[in-house]
DNA sequence: GCCGTTTTCGGCCCGACTGTTTTCAGTCG
């Protein structure tokens, strides 16, 4: 039983549970619960064996007892009850936009529509409207629900969204009625994958800016079109864009509510409310005033809000409940580490493996973005597919190297490599040929089906080795390819601390591994990072960015991570 | 079902848009 594998069951409990129409609050806190179990870093058998579970924000006595039995029995008797009742093609019918449990189960008790397929069916024979409630209108949208069903894939990686955002705003730049345009959403809060895509503005003619934007030529399908919303579909990935118009004065507040999380909201506005205030997208207001006479306090901006509410101001990549809005109000959030703070890259491809560009160009490229260093880490022999460097061409590399950083101003060339942990644990060259590079990150690029303690045994006696000094990707997740593998993080944690070996933050975006869950527990184990591009081609050492949202969602500052030191310090490092 | 500077019961964020209505329910974020 995988930490998910509880948390679907505890989303499905909450999605029957709507169907019957019970207590809105035990639905929230199933969902509540089952997004805090996706978070952990940790595996609930673990949390669970040392009877921690209660300690899970929105896991109390009821829930905890439920997870326990899914763990020892590897069921639960309350679900397998429920579930009897819920044919299982509904769960896929909750997917459908528009569509919610009381159509659900309106469908489902008159019509016995119990699929996404019978729905389709019988909104085109049009036998939904003969439904008390139910027109012509609601069927074609159900039938346009199914079709964005069908066509979306889920979420999509951060770096197609923030390029689809970027799209839409560069062409809305153009409308000149926009005084203001900024993202919001998960998108601002850096989450590795996005669902949608949301977009503030400033207008004073909202009707204006929402027909244009519902009109431009990268739109294939309006979903909804307010005064103040609108919600359209890109053509690019199908994926959704919403757009908020507001007025000047509310726009911090937008801002805030529209960034989320939606459990930060909900904290923020709780915290609010025992003040005595109401927060809304329009501002803050008291709360002990008559409707209609509300005078907002605060709402022009995020900065405003936090400070009326006594707390320091809450960078975006924090906003996800997990400690940061006590830390606010106790004055005690981390300085998190800045673009501007990186002096460098240390996993950077060439063409000698299976880079596009020459060592030159690749140094060239960083030179440009200001580094202090660049690495150059190519692949090691046993990695074939990827022209992994014999010897000999390693000691070539070695050399060519030596002679582009004398050529080269104001960046120092590093000679390193990405080196195989091989199936035993031991390293793909010999300690004489490690000991001749600048430095060596080891990482894992087969035998993915090892077991557990093989893989955690690999990795914590590459640490072990005194030229290692970090590890790449540590958990080998490769989006859409392979899920993470299984390791002991408290002993890969330990063992890096002890060796003082770096843990990579793989910044490409199929990667981003760490992740930002298992960074942030590295951190309190007291590890440090390196973030690393791992760029193959010179436009690829831009992924640094994708990377540093990571790091920021994972209270990293500059102190954690190593590629922040100067050249001089970070040789010393190197040298261990 | 959770949770505690309104505490162990009684709250739980809050508003926009849509469709089917003529004041509101459902859905979404």
């Amino acid at each position: 039983m995988t930490n998910q594998d509880i948390s679907n069951i505890f989303r499905e409990i909450a999605q029957i549970l709507e169907l019957r129409g019970d207590n809105p609050f035990r639905i929230r806190a199933y969902e509540r619960a089952a997004r805090n179990i996706d978070d952990l870093a940790e595996k609930l058998e673990n949390i669970s064996a040392r009877g921690e579970l209660t300690t899970i924000a929105g896991v109390g006595s009821d829930l905890a007892r439920k997870i326990e039995e899914i763990i020892s029995k590897g069921s639960l008797k309350y679900y397998e009850e429920l579930k009897k009742t819920t044919p299982k093609g509904i769960f896929l019918m909750f997917q459908i936009p528009g569509l919610g449990p009381k159509k659900i189960k309106l469908f489902y008790d008159k019509l016995k529509i119990d699929s996404v397929e019978k729905l389709e069916k019988s909104a085109r024979a049009g036998s939904l409207s003969k439904l008390e409630g139910i027109k012509s209108k609601t069927e074609s949208n159900i039938l346009r629900g199914i079709d964005i069903f069908k066509k979306s894939k889920e979420r999509i990686l951060i770096n197609l969204a923030l390029d689809i955002a970027g799209e839409f705003v560069s062409k809305m730049k153009g409308i000149k009625e926009i005084e203001r345009l900024e993202l919001a959403g998960s998108l601002r809060r850096r989450k590795e994958t996005i669902k949608d895509i949301d977009i503030l503005a400033i207008s004073d003619k909202p009707s204006l800016v929402m027909d244009k934007f519902s009109k431009l030529s990268l739109v294939e399908q309006v979903i909804a079109k307010g005064v103040s919303k609108a919600s359209v579909i890109a053509k690019r990935s199908n994926v959704q864009v919403d757009l908020r118009v507001l007025e000047r004065k509310s726009f911090g507040s937008a801002w805030l509510y529209f960034t989320g999380s939606k459990e930060f909201n909900i904290k923020l506005r709780g915290l609010a409310a025992k003040r005595g205030y109401k927060i809304n997208e329009y501002g803050v207001f008291s709360a002990a005033e008559g409707v209609g006479v509300e005078k907002s306090l605060a709402g022009r901006s995020e900065e405003q809000i936090f400070s009326l509410l006594d707390m320091a101001y809450i960078p975006p990549e924090l906003r996800e409940d997990r400690g940061e809005i006590e830390a606010a109000l106790a004055n005690k959030l981390p300085k998190l580490i800045e673009l501007a703070n990186i002096k460098g890259d240390l996993h950077a491809h060439s063409d000698y493996s299976d880079g596009e560009n020459s060592i030159e160009e690749m140094a060239q490229a960083a030179k440009k973005l200001g580094y202090e260093y660049i690495g150059i880490a190519d692949h090691s022999q046993s990695l074939k597919i990827a022209k992994g460097l014999s010897v000999e061409r390693l000691y070539k590399k070695i050399e060519e190297i030596k002679k582009i950083d004398k050529k080269i101003s104001a960046i120092k060339v590093l000679c390193g490599s990405e080196v195989d942990i091989l199936a035993d644990g031991s390293l793909d060259y010999p300690d004489k040929v490690l000991k001749e590079l600048d430095f060596v990150i080891a990482a894992i690029h087969g035998g993915f089906k090892q077991s557990k303690a093989q893989l955690t045994r690999r990795i914590v006696s590459a640490c072990k080795n005194k030229y290692v000094s970090m590890i790449a990707h540590p958990t080998g997740m490769l989006w859409g390819v392979r899920d993470a593998y299984e390791l002991d993080f408290d002993e890969v944690f330990r063992a890096a601390k002890a060796q003082n070996v770096a843990l990579e933050i793989n910044c490409h975006p199929h990667r981003l591994d760490l992740n930002d869950i298992y960074a942030m527990r590295a951190r309190e184990a007291g590890v440090k990072f390196c973030l690393n591009a791992d760029a193959h081609i010179i436009e690829s050492l831009d992924f640094m960015e994708l990377g540093l949202g990571v790091a920021r969602r994972s209270w990293l500052t500059k102190k954690d991570v190593v590629n922040c030191m100067k050249l001089e310090q970070l040789s010393e490092w190197l040298k261990k």
